[in-house]
Parts: structure tokens; C-alpha cells; sequence
RNA sequence: GGCCGGGUAGCUCAGUUGGUAGAGCAGCGGAUUGAAAAUCCGCGUGUCGUUGGUUCGAUUCCGACCCCGGCCA
């Protein structure tokens, strides 16, 4: 640990998928000292490579990178297992005199780690699987109505059709004994630090959607098809897992399952993907104080570059 | 060439016993507290193939034509 904490924004590259973060970072990673800490739900996953967009071994070795194949697939990864691995690592990076740089667009971590998440007991497999029984029998309105009883508040935020919200609620009041809404109710940031966002905002959506359509299309060409079957072949994994539900693991899944072609596959991957990044732009939308950069804008790299100098230079 | 079926939203289709039409998917907007590349909410975006006729009124009924598919030549 630091015998002084920096007092040195953290900086974060943005942006939703597909905008060209990864190569604006590694610009970057020539220049400066940096060292990346992945902010993405499906990279922390072992053998999701293509179609997660991970960087490569050989550029992992040019630039080390944090955060990225921590666990088996058959295991769920969580936004507040990002919150605690995300602060170690800029704190370890930080000791060894260099500068973190935190690049993805899993909005969510982003928002737990510069915003904060509250302390809630973790998800658990065996409470899931009751409550699911549950629903089975019930169905999911009166478990929304068995939590308007024990926790109205949450019962009035969720919408009575978001089976994993209530489900959640529920879980947490299950291991825990207390509401969700009351635990929930204390956030605090974990990190005594400044967070200078940059985020890439494609201004042509059309030009966003050719753009997505070509590098799935380039993901397949990579053999991503391969890649998916080899998870499939393991014979352990179920599409209910993360990381098989991740855009395009969980289409080629469906179509290795039989159910539709290859072709209404891609189809549905490159919709899931549009989805996707419609979502992120939400978010973005949404977040205070974010610089944002046009990617169709020539001038971006100097743009972000300049923005971003000032994590980037010693005290 | 003849017969049959079909032409309705970006796509696949439903429907209107004649009063200018609605589902799913796609798309757009939003929410988002340990599954988040997840999950959920809201929004219909149309010369009803073209043209003439009947009618107060035609996407709907009738005729002709065009296009697609199938069968027969």
C-alpha cells in the first residue's frame, strides 16, 4: 500500500462497444506509463476471447492489462467483486509508480466504483434456485406481491414483470434478514478519489450500427463459430450462465442447440449487439460530468489525449 | 400461355360481414445497487401492389394490369 494516496483523478475511458476504446488506450499506452484495468462483464471470462473483444496475448504483453480472465465461465463474476478487484489494482498499480487506466463499458462497474454500491450479502446459487422454484408454482406477480409485505419500497421500484430485481430482493432478505431497499439506502463511493471520465458518443447512429454489423461479421471470419463450441462441447455450462448469456455467445449457443439457423444467429448477435450499445448510450446519457468524444471525429485521439493528461503526469 | 395462392409497418404475418388497420421481431426513448453483454418499462414508424368501376364512403366488393410462388402446358 501507498504511504500517500494519490490525489490524482483516476482516469476511465469510456464508451459503448465497438467505438475503438481498446486502440485509443493503446495509443495512449505508447506515451504514458499506463497500465489497463478492464471495466467488462465478459472479458473477466476464460475462453470468451473473440468474441469479447479481448485483447491478445501479444498486446497483453506490450501493455499489461487487469481484470481480465478471472474466472471459469460456469462461475458468475459481479459488480461488487469489480468494485474490490478494480480498487486493488489501481492501488498496486499506483505503488509500482504507475497510471492506472480504466477502459470498457460495462456501465454498471463504472457507475459502482466512482459512485459506490452498497454492502448486500452476494448472489447465491441455492436461494435463486428456491425462489425460482417458487415463481414456478406461483408465478412472479406474487412474488412481487410477497414483497411489497417485507419490503414495500423495493416492491415499489420494481416493475412487477423484472423476475431478476424481484428475485434479487428477495435473495438479499432471504441470506440476510434485512431489505434490500434499507441496505441499499446507505452507498458510499469506495475510493476517497476523483474520477475523470472520457467516453466515445458516436454521433451517426447508422454509421455506429454498418460498424458493428462488419466486426461481428469480422468475429465470425475470426472463428468465434469454434470458439463457442468448444464451450459448448464442455458439456458443464447451461445457457443460464453469464457468461454464455454474454452478445453472441448466447445466439451461437442457440443455434448449436438447434434452435434456429446460423445465419438468424449472426442476424440476432448483431441486433443483441445494437441493443447493446443503445444501452450504453443510455447510460452515458445519463452519467454527470463526463467528457464525451464523436469516434467519426479525426480529431478524437488529441481530443482524449489532452483530456486526459492530467492522471497522466506525475504530481 | 392457362389455373391456383399471395402482394398490408424495415422483416414475418394477422385483420377489416365496406367507415383509411395491429401483433411478433427489428428500430427509437427510458430505468438500472453483487447475473448488467443481464433484466425490465414505454413508443406503431403504413400511398393496405397499380389502375378503373360500384358506393355517401373501397385496403376490403368487381374488372383489368404488374410482381412473386406453385401446379399444368
Amino acid at each position: 500500500m501507498t504511504a500517500t494516496p494519490s490525489t490524482k483523478p483516476v482516469a476511465v475511458l469510456t464508451g459503448p462497444t465497438g467505438t475503438g476504446k481498446t486502440d485509443i488506450a493503446l495509443a495512449l499506452a505508447r506515451e504514458f506509463p499506463i497500465e489497463i484495468i478492464s471495466v467488462d462483464s465478459a472479458q473477466v471470462y476464460r475462453g470468451l476471447d473473440i468474441g469479447s473483444a479481448k485483447p491478445s496475448p501479444e498486446i497483453r504483453a506490450r501493455v499489461p492489462h487487469h481484470l481480465i480472465d478471472l474466472v471459469d465461465p460456469a462461475e458468475s463474476y459481479s459488480a461488487g467483486q469489480f468494485v474490490r478487484d478494480a480498487t486493488r489494482a489501481i492501488d498496486d498499480i499506483e505503488s509500482r509508480g504507475r497510471v492506472p487506466l480504466l477502459v470498457g463499458g460495462t456501465m454498471l462497474y463504472l457507475r459502482a466504483l466512482t459512485a459506490g454500491i452498497a454492502t448486500l450479502p452476494e448472489g447465491s446459487a441455492g436461494v435463486r434456485a428456491a425462489i425460482d422454484a417458487e415463481a414456478a408454482r406461483q408465478g412472479w406477480p406474487a412474488l412481487h406481491a410477497r414483497l411489497a409485505g417485507i419490503d414495500p419500497a423495493a416492491a415499489a421500484r420494481i416493475h412487477p414483470n423484472d423476475a431478476q430485481r424481484i428475485q434479487r430482493a428477495l435473495e438479499v432478505h432471504a441470506v440476510g434478514g434485512r431489505p434490500i431497499s434499507e441496505l441499499q439506502a446507505v452507498t458510499r463511493p469506495p475510493l476517497a478519489r476523483e474520477f475523470l471520465v472520457c467516453a466515445l458518443f458516436p454521433t451517426d447512429r447508422a454509421r455506429l450500427h454498418a460498424d458493428l454489423e462488419r466486426r461481428f461479421a469480422q468475429m465470425m471470419a475470426d472463428g468465434l463459430l469454434d470458439e463457442v463450441r468448444a464451450l459448448h462441447a464442455r458439456g458443464d455450462l447451461i445457457e443460464a450462465h453469464p457468461a454464455i448469456r454474454a452478445v453472441g455467445y448466447r445466439q451461437l449457443w442457440a443455434h448449436l442447440d438447434g434452435s434456429y439457423s446460423l445465419d438468424v444467429a449472426v442476424q440476432r448477435a448483431v441486433a443483441a449487439t445494437r441493443q447493446l450499445a443503445k444501452r450504453q448510450l443510455t447510460w452515458l446519457r445519463s452519467m454527470p460530468n463526463i467528457r464525451t468524444f464523436d469516434p467519426y471525429d479525426a480529431q478524437r485521439f488529441v481530443g482524449i489525449r489532452e483530456c486526459l493528461t492530467r492522471p497522466f503526469y506525475p504530481l
